[in-house]
DNA sequence: TATTGTTATACTCTATAACTATA
DNA sequence: TATAGTTATAGAGTATAACAATA
């Protein structure tokens, strides 16, 4: 027997209790998880069309279109065709949509820092430094060799 | 924005990625996930009834019926009637079973360890540390009020 | 009647393939 | 012809419901 649980053992069914803590905050916004998602990578900067977008939250291009479609009609992004190239969407929050963005991540971070707040800080600290350098690697490099 | 990317957003990808670097090893094995998940339950403890492990693997009952069948097919589990209530099954790991099980998570933990050898000997302890607390927690606990 | 395990069915999620429009 | 986006179809994985054996 090893001394530990496999890691991925450990992280797999934490990362799913944690979705699921996420579920009444984001149902509050009237936002699902791939909403969410989107929110988040248009946040972090517009991108040019739905297949970056789609390849930046490792989903398929198919399967956000009526997340976006929703998204839009709803008034949190826009998607207006490219003047240059007609064929592409340019992709971007609208005010409203950062709004919501930021209050769903504020719900959601409230209750992670709730979780973190039992651990002595120093620990927090290096769990968190280690988590986001391990979340950083390419898939490539988890894999290995 | 946020000055860290939810907790949820880097755990839960990052488990997917260590799953993906796990099948290579489990398929020399000849193990699928959840066939694997079956024998770690049942190294723990023999269980009494396969509705029990369902249960502690967070699977459905019907869904291991086919993973049980292959694992006792291969005599890498035993499935036998509980003579005291014959509707239950009595499982246990075989010898055969608890060499697989250990052979294939030698594999798996030599990765993760590759992973975690990048990072300073303290903040590996301090990582490790808190993901055990925070995977053993409930998932209620996780979920918050 | 209730429970264990099993089988059969339905449903959800996801990816694949076909289509439209621009280039 | 190639590409962005969309729609329609098919496939995998999962859960729900019905069934057989035992209590």
């Amino acid at each position: 027997m090893a001394d530990r649980p496999d890691l991925a053992a450990m992280i797999s069914p934490l990362g799913r209790a944690l979705i699921e803590a996420e579920l009444p905050v984001l149902r509050e916004h009237g936002l699902s998880m791939w909403a969410y998602s989107v929110l988040l990578a248009l946040g972090a900067r517009p991108l040019r069309t739905q297949a970056a977008l789609a390849e930046s939250i490792r989903a398929d291009k198919t399967r956000i279109i009526g997340v976006l479609d929703d998204l839009q009609r709803r008034g949190l992004i826009e998607r207006t065709p490219d003047p240059g190239d007609r064929r592409a969407r340019l992709l971007s929050l609208t005010e409203e949509g950062r709004r919501v963005r930021d209050s769903a991540q504020a719900g959601i971070q409230r209750n992670e820092e709730r979780l973190l707040g039992r651990f002595p800080a120093d620990d927090r600290r290096a769990f968190l430094r280690v988590l986001r350098a391990l979340a950083d690697l390419p898939p490539e490099e988890i894999a290995g060799p």
